[in-house]
DNA sequence: CCATCATCTGTTTTT
DNA sequence: CAGATGATGG
C-alpha cells in the first residue's frame, strides 16, 4: 500500500561512481527486428504509433535497459512517464529484471507518472514560482468544498449541476493549461466571464488552504520550467533522454510540460496507440501523438505490426469493433497464432445470473485448463458494477482482488484521520479542518462555524478559521458562551498538541494512535458506523501497521506521506480477508473496470454488462452531433481495448435485467457493440437466457415484443407494483437461478421449466444456484486464534496473507485482535502484519 | 444550538 | 446503494 511513488534518486549521477560497468547485452532475440530498431535508437524523437499487443511497452523497458547497459548513459539521465504508478511501479520491476539487478537500487532511472514528477519538482522547487511552503495535494472532496467556498464567497447562488459543470469547467482549464488569466482572455461572453472569475476565486481559495490540485501539479509545473531558466536548464542537463509511455492519452497541458522538459537534442520517445484513447473525458488529445511528426520533424517514426498477445480470433473480433471508428490512423496487427478458442457470449436473466456465470466459467477454465486465477480478469464499466460479482465470486468461493476501485484512501475513516494530520501540519487548511471539526461530534455545529468564519478571512479579524478559534479561546472574543469557548478550546489544545509533536519529529504512525485516542474516534464509528465497524475498524489497524512498517528503517516524513496518499491512489484495494484465501493467496482473480485494464493482459478476459447505455454508456443531454459521436467512439475504443487484454479466452456477457441504484430495471437492450462482433466469431453460451446477440431493441423481427412488466406464469398480470428481483423463489424452486422470475420473456419460461445444460461445451457441471451468503462459507483454514500474552506457540506456523501470500511466523507481538505476527514470506521479505489479516494454513 | 432520522436523487471512467 | 439534503426532537 505505502511505497513510493516514483523511483529513482534526486541525489545525483553518483550512484555508479566506482561501479563496474555493465555488460553488454544484445537484445535482439528477445525483439523483432523493427522493435529493435526502436530500441536502438539513441539520439533524436522517436515515435512508436502502434496497435494493441505490439509490445510498446516492452520496447521502451528494453530500450532503458539497452541505454543504460549497452550505450552507457547514466540511469540517473534517464526520464521514464507512465500513465499511472503501478505501471511505473511494472516498469521498474521489468527494468530491474533486465540488468539482473546489477543496478544499485539508488541508481535507477527516474519513473513516474507525471502528476507525481510534478509534486516532486514543485516541492523542491515551489518556492521560486511563489507557491505555499509545504503544500498538500487535494482530492476531489477537497475540490469540491472549495469550490463552493469559492462560489459562496463570489455570492453566487448555485445548484448542484451547476457546481458540477463548474467544477469541470476548471478541470477542463487545467488540462488545457490555461490558468485563470487566459481563460479569462478566450472569454467571450457574460457566461465565459463568469467562468474565468470562478476559476479566479476558486484559485485563491485553493491557495489560502495550502492546497494543489492535480491539474494546478502540471499546471505550476510548467509554469515553474517556463519561467525559471535555471531550473530548466538544470533538469535539460540532468534528464537527457525521455519516454512517455500510453502517450495518446496525454492532454495538452501535460505536453506542455514535455516540451519545457525535452533539451533541445530532442530525445524524446513516444509510445502510444490512438485506437486506445480513452481519456479524451479527461482532457487528452490524440492531436499529441497524432501530429508528433509535425511538432518534432526529426522523428524516428517506428511501426509495430506483430501482435504477440492474442490469438486470430480475439484480434479478429477486437479489429471488427474499432474499424467503425471513423477517424483512426488504420494499422496493420497480425498473429500467428491462428487457432483458438471462439468468443463465447451469455446472456444472464439478470446482473445477478450473469454474475454466476462469469463465475462459473472462471471456475471450469482453472479447473480445465490449469490456467491460475490471477490469470482471469472481469472487466466492468463502472465501478458499482463489481458489487455483483464480488457476491457471487464470494459464493463460489473463487478469490478475487479488486483493483483501483475505491481507494483505501477514499475510506471515510481513513480520510478523516489524515484530514486531522494534515491540519496539524498546516492549520491554514480550512478545508480539512472543517472536516474533522465536528467528527467526532463535540458540539461545534454549524451555527459555531458560520460565526467563526464570519471572523475569518480578508476583511476579518483574522486570516484563517483557525485563527479565529485561537482567537477566540485566547481572548475570549467573538461573543461565544463560556460552554462553547471550552469546546473550542478542546480542540484548539488538541491540534496543538499535534503540531507540536510534529515539530518534534514524532511520526506518522504515533500521530495517529493519538488521534484515535484523543478523539475517541472507535467509539464514534461504534456510534455511527454500526454496520461496518469492523470493517473501518480494520482499516484503520491496517493503515498503521503499514506505516509502522514503512517507518521501522528510517523515519517516515510526515510530508512524504501525506503526498503519496493524495498521489497514490490506484493500489489494489484488497477485499474481503477471509475469502481470498485458501491457499490461494497471492494469486486471485481481478476485477477492474475497463479504463483501469489499459496496458495488462490476462488469459481470459470477461467483459460484463455489456448493455445499451451501460457499455456504452450513453448521455442524452447537452451533447451535440458530432460530440456525441466522439462520446460513441470513446467508449468504442473503450471496448476495444477490454477486448484487446485477451490472450487466450474472451467471455462477453450482459443480462435482461439489472439493479440501477438499488431499483431493478427490465428495460435494458444489448449493447450495439455486439452488432458489430462477425457472428460466426462468437459462440452463444447455449444457457444464454437469449439466443439471439441483439436483443430488447424495439421495432425488429427477430426480438419478440414483449409486455411492459412481466406477467406471472398464471396469466395472472403483475398488478401496479413493478416485480422484484428477488421475487422468484417459490416460482421456480428448481431453477438454477433462484432469485429472479422475469416470465414476461415467453421463451424463457420454457427454459426455465426445463432446466437448461449448464455447459460451455465443457463439462456438464450445472451452475450453482445465485445463492445470498449471509455469513461467509467455511473454509478449510482456521483463524489463528488470538495469542496470549508472550506466547509463542504460533511461530513456525505457516499463514498465508491476503496480500503479501503464504508465510511463516517468526514471531508475535501483542495480544488479542491487536496482535502482530511478524511473518517471513515466501517472498524473502519478513513484514509485520495483523493477525486479522492472516490465515493459518 | 446540535444531533438524528427521513427522504430523495442520482456522472461513468481517474491522475 | 449511498451521499446529500431537509425536518424534527433533545
Ligand atoms: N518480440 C517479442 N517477443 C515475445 N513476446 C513479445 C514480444 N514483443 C511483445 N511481446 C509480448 O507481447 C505482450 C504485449 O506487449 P506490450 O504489453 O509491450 O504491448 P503494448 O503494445 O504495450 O500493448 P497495449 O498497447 O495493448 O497495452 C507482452 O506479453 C509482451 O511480453
Amino acid at each position: 500500500m505505502f511505497r513510493p511513488a516514483i523511483s529513482g534518486n534526486a541525489a545525483g549521477p553518483s550512484a555508479l561512481r566506482g561501479t563496474m560497468p555493465l555488460e553488454p547485452v544484445d537484445y535482439a532475440p528477445e525483439l523483432n527486428p523493427e522493435q529493435y530498431e526502436a530500441v536502438q535508437h539513441v539520439n533524436g524523437p522517436l515515435l512508436i504509433l502502434a496497435g494493441a499487443g505490439s509490445g510498446k511497452t516492452r520496447v521502451i523497458t528494453y530500450r532503458v535497459a539497452h541505454l543504460i547497459r549497452n550505450v552507457g548513459l547514466d540511469p540517473w539521465r534517464l526520464l521514464a512517464v507512465t500513465f499511472t504508478n503501478k505501471a511505473a511501479g511494472e516498469m521498474r520491476e521489468r527494468v530491474e529484471a533486465l540488468l539482473n539487478g546489477d543496478l544499485p537500487e539508488a541508481a535507477m532511472p527516474w519513473l513516474s507518472t507525471f502528476h507525481s514528477l510534478c509534486a516532486r519538482l514543485l516541492r523542491m522547487h515551489g518556492d521560486q514560482i511563489g507557491l505555499p511552503k509545504p503544500f498538500m495535494i487535494g482530492d476531489d472532496a477537497d475540490q469540491r468544498q472549495v469550490l463552493s467556498d469559492a462560489v459562496d464567497a463570489l455570492g453566487l447562488d448555485m445548484d448542484r449541476q451547476d457546481m458540477r459543470r463548474l467544477g469541470a469547467m476548471i478541470d477542463d482549464a487545467k488540462n488545457k493549461g490555461l490558468d485563470p488569466d487566459a481563460l479569462e482572455d478566450h472569454a467571450v461572453g457574460a457566461e465565459a466571464e463568469l467562468n474565468a472569475e470562478v476559476y479566479r476565486a476558486y484559485q485563491e481559495h485553493l491557495r489560502r488552504n495550502g492546497m494543489l490540485d492535480f491539474g494546478d501539479l502540471i499546471l505550476e509545473a510548467t509554469r515553474l520550467l517556463r519561467t525559471c531558466d535555471d531550473v530548466r536548464g538544470k533538469l535539460h542537463r540532468r534528464w537527457t533522454h525521455l519516454m512517455v509511455d500510453e502517450f495518446q492519452d496525454t492532454n495538452p497541458s501535460q505536453y506542455a510540460l514535455l516540451r519545457l522538459l525535452t533539451g533541445p537534442e530532442e530525445n524524446l520517445a513516444v509510445v502510444g496507440d490512438d485506437d486506445q484513447a480513452i481519456y479524451r473525458w479527461r482532457g487528452a488529445t490524440v492531436r499529441n501523438i497524432l501530429e508528433f511528426e509535425s511538432d518534432f520533424p526529426a522523428a524516428r517514426v517506428v511501426k509495430l505490426e506483430r501482435n504477440y498477445r492474442s490469438h486470430q480470433l480475439i484480434l479478429d473480433t477486437a479489429g471488427a469493433v474499432i474499424q467503425k471508428v471513423e477517424r483512426r490512423r488504420d494499422k496493420t496487427l497480425w498473429t500467428d497464432q491462428k487457432d483458438g478458442e471462439q468468443v463465447v457470449l451469455f446472456t444472464g436473466r439478470s446482473g445477478k445470473e450473469e454474475a454466476a456465470w462469469v463465475a462459473r466459467s472462471i471456475q471450469r477454465l482453472v479447473g480445465r485448463y490449469g490456467i491460475d486465477y490471477h490469470q482471469c480478469a472481469i472487466f466492468y464499466r463502472t465501478n458499482a458494477q463489481g458489487r455483483v460479482l464480488e457476491e457471487q465470486l464470494r459464493a463460489f468461493g473463487l478469490p478475487y482482488q479488486i483493483v483501483g476501485g475505491v481507494s483505501f484512501y477514499d475510506r471515510k475513516e481513513i480520510k478523516d484521520i489524515l484530514a486531522y494530520l494534515k491540519v496539524a501540519a498546516n492549520p491554514g487548511n480550512s478545508v480539512d479542518l472543517r472536516r474533522i471539526i465536528n467528527t467526532p461530534r463535540r458540539n461545534i455545529g454549524q451555527r459555531t462555524v458560520a460565526k467563526l468564519e464570519a471572523m475569518a478571512g480578508p476583511g476579518g479579524v483574522v486570516p484563517t478559521l483557525y485563527d479565529a478559534i485561537n482567537y477566540v479561546v485566547q481572548t475570549h472574543g467573538g461573543g461565544f458562551s463560556e460552554r462553547r469557548r471550552g469546546f473550542l478550546s478542546a480542540f484548539y489544545n488538541l491540534i496543538e498538541e499535534l503540531k507540536l509533536q510534529i515539530d518534534q519529529g514524532v511520526g506518522p504512525a504515533a500521530l495517529i494512535h493519538q488521534i484515535i485516542e484523543r478523539t475517541d474516534y472507535i467509539e464514534h464509528l461504534e456510534k455511527t458506523e454500526p454496520g461496518s465497524l469492523e470493517d473501518r475498524k480494520e482499516s484503520l489497524e491496517e493503515l498503521i501497521a503499514t506505516l509502522e512498517e514503512a517507518e521501522e528503517g528510517e523515519r517516515l516524513d510526515l510530508f512524504s506521506f501525506l503526498e503519496q496518499s493524495a498521489l497514490v491512489r490506484d493500489t489494489s484495494a484488497e477485499t474481503d480477508d477471509d475469502l481470498d484465501l485458501l491457499g490461494l493467496a497471492g494469486q486471485p482473480l481481478k476485477m477492474m473496470t475497463v479504463h483501469a485494464s489499459k496496458g495488462l493482459e490476462f488469459d481470459a478476459v470477461f467483459v460484463v454488462g455489456l448493455e445499451d447505455d451501460l457499455f456504452p454508456m450513453l448521455r442524452d443531454d447537452d451533447a451535440e452531433e458530432g460530440e456525441a459521436s466522439e462520446l460513441m467512439d470513446e467508449e468504442r475504443r473503450l471496448f476495444y481495448v477490454a477486448l484487446t487484454r485477451a490472450r487466450r479466452w474472451l467471455y462477453l456477457s450482459n443480462a435482461r435485467s439489472r439493479v440501477i441504484h438499488g431499483k431493478p430495471r427490465f428495460d435494458l437492450k444489448s449493447s450495439r457493440f455486439l452488432d458489430d462482433i462477425p457472428r460466426e466469431l462468437m459462440t452463444l453460451a447455449p444457457e444464454s437466457a437469449s439466443q439471439e446477440v441483439r436483443w430488447g431493441w424495439p421495432d425488429e423481427r427477430s426480438t419478440r415484443q414483449r409486455p411492459q412488466w412481466p406477467s406471472r406464469r398464471n396469466g395472472r398480470r403483475a398488478a401496479t407494483p413493478q416485480p422484484r428481483l428477488e421475487d422468484g423463489i417459490e416460482y421456480e424452486p428448481e431453477a438454477y437461478s433462484d432469485e429472479l422470475d422475469l416470465g414476461g420473456f415467453d421463451h424463457h419460461v420454457s427454459q426455465v421449466d426445463e432446466p437448461p445444460q449448464l455447459d460451455v461445451g465443457h463439462d456438464d457441471v450445472v451452475m450453482e444456484p445465485v445463492i445470498e451468503y449471509d455469513q461467509a462459507p467455511e473454509w478449510p483454514t482456521e483463524e489463528v486464534e488470538a495469542a496470549p500474552e508472550g506466547d509463542d506457540a504460533l511461530v513456525g506456523r505457516v499463514v498465508s496473507h491476503s496480500r503479501e501470500g503464504v508465510g511463516e511466523i517468526v514471531g508475535v507481538q501483542g495480544t488479542g485482535k491487536m496482535a502482530r505476527l511478524k511473518v517471513l514470506f515466501v517472498s524473502g521479505e519478513e513484514k509485520t502484519v495483523m493477525r486479522r489479516f492472516v490465515r493459518l494454513m
